[in-house]
DNA sequence: ACAATGTCGACCTATTTAGTCGACAATTCG
DNA sequence: CGAATTGTCGACTAAATAGGTCGACATTGT
């Protein structure tokens, strides 16, 4: 429940985000394309999608034509809460988990607060950048990638 | 090898170069004693004081009055060489890892931009605070928390 | 009806974490 | 010397987490 260490859930679950982003107001994206595209393990990707559609970031429909898609605009998506939906608290210390005493700090921990200003600085950051803009640099770096046939 | 999400080693063996901190200069501390005040499993302790003398971070000595010290003066030792040394690399991303192919980016991981800045400011943050800060800190909070019997 | 798709939970394996333990080495002191 | 004290090192283990797979089932379009 805790911990900045990004496991395969919170780099794959951003990964399928940009994918649905990347076709926002299309219809919806399927599994399997979304596994293919972004090299997710599709049956592991089924989980990532459950947590997500729990925390409200991604709707899904079933039945031929079904898949997944954003529930919210790309812009209005701030990456800190989705990485927080798909790992759990970020905090790099247990001390620092949300909802522990705050205000008489663990007693015995000698570098808590280097590490508060630590993960207030990382969140803000995190918060600033939205699914949008992911996708606007992903976009890029493609670009960058694959240069146009027409020199 | 990888992670920001500090285990017991990172905490404990800070708490514990703190304690030889507080003694700097004064006869080597025997693990019962480190362990025994800053709450740390004295048998595990022991691997981690095994680290910190690799790195060259303690001193130990033998026998009847032996224990350990700190190798280095306790005002030249950042708290970001100590934490790399018991934990390995605190980058958040696998693809940030020191030693990866860093020109041209992994092309799939669509947040490593802001990790990068993350782990930079985090980097820094860790290598401008030295024990001999931590071991103020400590020392402030004690004071705090134990308020003197002359008021 | 049936094919395409998503949903959910049980299950599994490898790795990491957080230790414990015991044999051994060095050192001091009497 | 020899006994007591302290550190050193490696093998071992238990529990948790990471990273999945799989199969039964639900829903929906045609």
């Amino acid at each position: 429940m805790a911990g900045v260490r990004l496991s395969t859930k919170g780099d794959y679950g951003v990964r399928a985000l940009i994918e649905l982003a990347l076709h926002e107001g299309e219809c919806p994206v399927q599994r399997a394309e979304i596994a293919a595209r972004r090299q997710i393990p599709e049956s592991y990707l089924d989980h990532l999608l459950a947590q997500l559609r729990r925390d409200g970031f991604v709707r899904s429909t079933r039945g031929p034509g079904g898949g997944h898609e954003l529930a919210r605009p790309s812009a209005e998506v701030r990456l800190l809460d989705v990485l927080e939906s798909l790992e759990g608290s970020l905090a790099p210390l247990a001390c620092l988990e949300d909802g522990e005493d705050h205000s008489e700090q663990h007693v015995i921990c000698g570098q808590q607060w280097v590490w508060r200003e630590i993960y207030d600085a990382m969140r803000l950051r995190l918060a600033a950048v939205t699914l949008a803009e992911l996708l606007a640099r992903d976009r890029e770096r493609q670009r960058r990638l694959a240069p146009s046939y027409s020199i």
